[in-house]
DNA sequence: GAGTTTGAAACT
DNA sequence: CAGTTTCAAACTC
């Protein structure tokens, strides 16, 4: 039974996982945590690894923690670390790959290999730090729920951590975030000097190549290495880690070593593995420029725990490419970049404990507010954006970055951003606001909560049937599914399985709705009645487009040209351009109303400006709220939310992390997992999608601060079809720096 | 929670 | 590409 999926055909193929991990939310987690870089060598550092942590084990021994899921955070971390490694070690070849890789392997290892002295110095605090972080993450992720499966949690909660200050939501899952702002901040904090380099990177990064870049790079990956390296002990440690467990599939990529993620282990990660599909070419990519990202984004999640290690890795792959790599690459990718988030353990009993906010690619929030929250994704390229407003948030943004957009998605979903807690707060969906009400319909069963994901029955959510597949994200805990293949373990199949059905349709994992982004417009976004759109268009024949049947309602988008709706009324914007404003209000209004009312908003009566009036309170004070909600909010205010549509950007997000429980932070109200509109600009292109189904992630970019290094481009107006898939990406996201540079 | 409706996805 | 079937979510009760 088990198993043999439908359509392996290539699971071995598909080797790439590994940037995946790197993306995903876990893993970020984890660099955060632990110094340790991601080398290429995997199966060295797994097996030193393992060594490693048995000694530090016996030095530190864990606190408490749990068996099981500590047993996956150590997988995780590994795999992470592994993945990232690869990735890196791409670039490096590029630049002065080889020395990189040793310089970087050794820090893998870190202790047990030769570190350098100084290395070895920042180790052992970091170690410490770890080692602290380790703990407090466990008890926070671990605690709420209950959750019988940390593991999960954890996982999750390094994905989350992406999550959008700016949106989130407060969900039920806020709750969680408010626990979390400690860890958060702690790993945040945790390496100042993390930050540091990391906005060095940043700096340089642009113009970064081998150079300087690989120099640099090579010195804060060192760092970060070395830290994550400790930080993985740690938690090994912490957890009680075994460092054999898991370690088996691991090993088995090993062999691939560089590149080749190989295998994947993605079961202990959740993203899917990006570039499993093409596993390829894939790799090749990175150069130089991913180093210095990899570096900076390391800073990010320290700052924010950072979400996305991944990007850096592969996005900027595929450039090249011809676009049929690339959309493998994309896919995977995305899934790397995504996390999930993930809430957890709510589901059921209502407690809600945490959910996550999913920054699908760019933003989490649809899927965040999807219903669950579990999670999310990631994306890559969230970071890239960022809008930059703020400092801090500024990196929470930019790892969120999809925010933005998905802010609008928000409406739905929230965001949470991983690194502030404080973040985390509030949702801002019209509808949704306050937790307690929920709207009724919304989910009425059981997700309100949170979390809920799919339920597929004959799918095997190896189809686009079903939700989280379709989403880029394996399936969780809340999943309800049977004869489930979209799991970690089976991730070949799941890879597989996306490769064909991307081959058939390009587009499948595209997001489905895009948004105006901010970078457009927000002004036209509201002249225009939809500015962003549902990229296929609905079929509506007896819903008229007003009820979540509507793919572009459901998406909180107006119908478009492309939409073959008959009698469309959508709130949001008809085909025809005309904002239904009488009709749609009355229903929508008195939907939205009803959702205000429960929430106990006033109910607005028009459309964004009801979004607006509501959101602008929310946030702390976030900027990032405010960007989403601006951005997003169709006219009308919630959109309903989405579920899982896919908005342009997103990524993928696999769950590799999915289960982080810890981050989690909470989840809105979205529907479902939507990934989040993207922005843009150009998000509308449908080269895009294609281009990387899976898009994903891997924008990752940006500088977190400030600066993007590089301008933006243009964005990415330009070129998107050329690129691949990830620039794509990046292009959705508007502002953010992009890393990728090439072309 | 069961049952119905709906429209996308998959299949032919 | 169209027509049909399959599917799972959205919705209803
Ligand atoms: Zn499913
Ligand atoms: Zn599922
Ligand atoms: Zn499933
Ligand atoms: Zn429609
Ligand atoms: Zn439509
Ligand atoms: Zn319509």
């Amino acid at each position: 039974m088990e198993t043999e999926t439908p359509n392996r055909t290539k699971a071995a193929s598909s080797s790439t996982p590994i940037s995946k991990f790197e993306d995903s939310p876990v893993f970020n987690y984890i660099n955060n945590l632990s110094p340790i870089k991601p080398v290429k060598s995997i199966h060295i550092a797994q097996t030193l690894g393992s060594l490693s942590f048995a000694s530090l084990q016996s030095i530190f021994t864990s606190p408490h923690v749990s068996s099981l899921k500590e047993s996956r955070f150590h997988r995780r971390h590994q795999n992470l670390d592994f993945s990232k490694l690869r990735s890196p070690s791409r670039d490096a070849e590029r630049a002065s790959a080889n020395e990189r890789a040793e310089a970087e392997l050794s820090e893998n290892f870190g202790e047990r290999i030769s570190v350098p002295s100084t290395t070895v110095d920042q180790l052992s605090e970091q170690n410490k730090f770890a080692f602290e972080l380790s703990h407090t993450l466990d008890y926070e992720y671990g605690s709420p729920d209950s959750r019988t499966n940390k593991e999960m949690c954890l996982q999750r909660a390094g994905q989350q951590v992406e999550l959008d200050l700016g949106n989130t939501q407060a969900g039920p899952g806020c709750e969680w975030a408010s626990l979390a702002p400690d860890t958060a901040n702690l790993l945040i904090f945790s390496s100042p000097n993390d930050a540091e380099a990391f906005q060095g990177i940043m700096q340089m990064s642009p113009g970064l190549e081998t150079g300087l870049g690989a120099a640099i790079s090579s010195s804060l990956i060192r760092n970060n290495i070395a830290e994550l390296q400790k930080m993985q002990l740690l938690f090994q440690v912490a957890v009680g880690g075994h460092p054999e467990m898991g370690d088996a599939s691991e090993s088995i990529e090993i062999k691939h070593a560089q590149e080749d993620p190989g295998s994947r282990d993605l079961e202990t990660m959740g993203s899917y593995p990006c570039d499993g599909l093409n596993n390829e070419a894939e790799l090749h990519d990175p150069f130089a420029e991913m180093k210095p990202l990899s570096n900076f984004q390391r800073g990010m999640r320290r700052r924010c725990l950072d979400f996305e290690l991944v990007g850096s890795h592969h996005h900027e792959r595929l450039p090249d490419r011809s676009n049929s790599s690339s959309l493998s690459h994309l896919e995977g990718m995305i899934a790397s970049a995504n996390l999930m988030l993930t809430s957890v353990n709510s589901k059921r009993g209502g407690e809600p404990s945490m959910c996550i906010l999913p920054g699908i690619g760019l933003h989490l929030n649809s899927l965040a507010s999807a219903k669950g929250c579990y999670n999310v994704i990631s994306q890559d390229s969230s970071i890239s954006e960022t809008h930059s407003n703020m400092p801090c948030q500024e990196l929470l943004q930019q790892t969120v970055i999809s925010n933005s957009s998905d802010k609008e998605a928000d409406e739905t979903g929230n965001v949470f951003v991983e690194d502030n807690p404080l973040a985390l707060v509030l949702p801002e969906e019209p509808n949704l606001n306050s937790p307690q009400k929920k709207r009724h319909r919304d989910e009425h069963s059981g997700d309100v909560d949170g979390c809920k994901r799919c339920n597929c029955k004959k799918s095997k959510c190896l189809k686009l049937y079903c939700e989280c597949f379709a989403a880029g994200v394996y399936c969780m805990e809340p999943c309800a599914c049977q004869d489930c293949f979209n799991k970690p373990i089976h991730e070949d199949t799941v890879l597989a399985t996306r490769k064909l059905i991307e081959s058939r349709n390009p587009l499948a994992f595209a997001p489905k709705v895009i948004r105006a982004s901010d970078s457009v417009t927000k002004n036209e976004y509201m002249k225009t009645p939809a500015s962003a759109r549902h990229k296929r268009g609905c079929n509506c024949k007896k819903s008229s487009c007003l009820k979540k049947y509507c793919e572009c309602y459901q998406g909180g988008v107006g119908c478009s040209i492309n939409c073959r709706c008959e009698g469309c009324r959508n709130k949001f914007g008809t085909k025809d351009g005309t904002v239904p404003v009488a009709e749609a209000d009355c229903e929508a209004e008195a939907e939205e109303a009803e959702r205000r009312e429960k929430a106990g908003l006033d109910v607005i009566p028009l459309r964004t400006e009801k979004l607006k009036s509501v959101l602008p309170g929310t946030p702390s004070g976030l900027s990032g709220s405010l960007l989403t909600q601006t951005t997003v909010p169709p006219p009308k205010s919630k959109p309903p939310r989405s579920t899982f549509l896919a908005t342009v950007g997103s990524t993928y997000v696999l769950n590799s992390t999915q289960k982080l429980g810890k981050a989690e932070f909470l989840l809105p109200p979205l529907p479902k997992f939507e990934k989040p509109p993207q922005s843009n600009a150009e998000n509308e292109m449908p080269e895009i999608l294609r281009g990387s189904s899976t898009p994903n992630a891997n924008i990752k970019t940006a500088s977190p601060n400030r600066k993007r290094v590089s301008p933006p481009h243009g964005e990415f107006g330009s070129s998107p079809s050329l690129k691949s898939g990830r620039r794509l990406i990046l292009q959705s996201i508007p502002s953010f720096p992009s890393l990728t540079p090439q072309h």
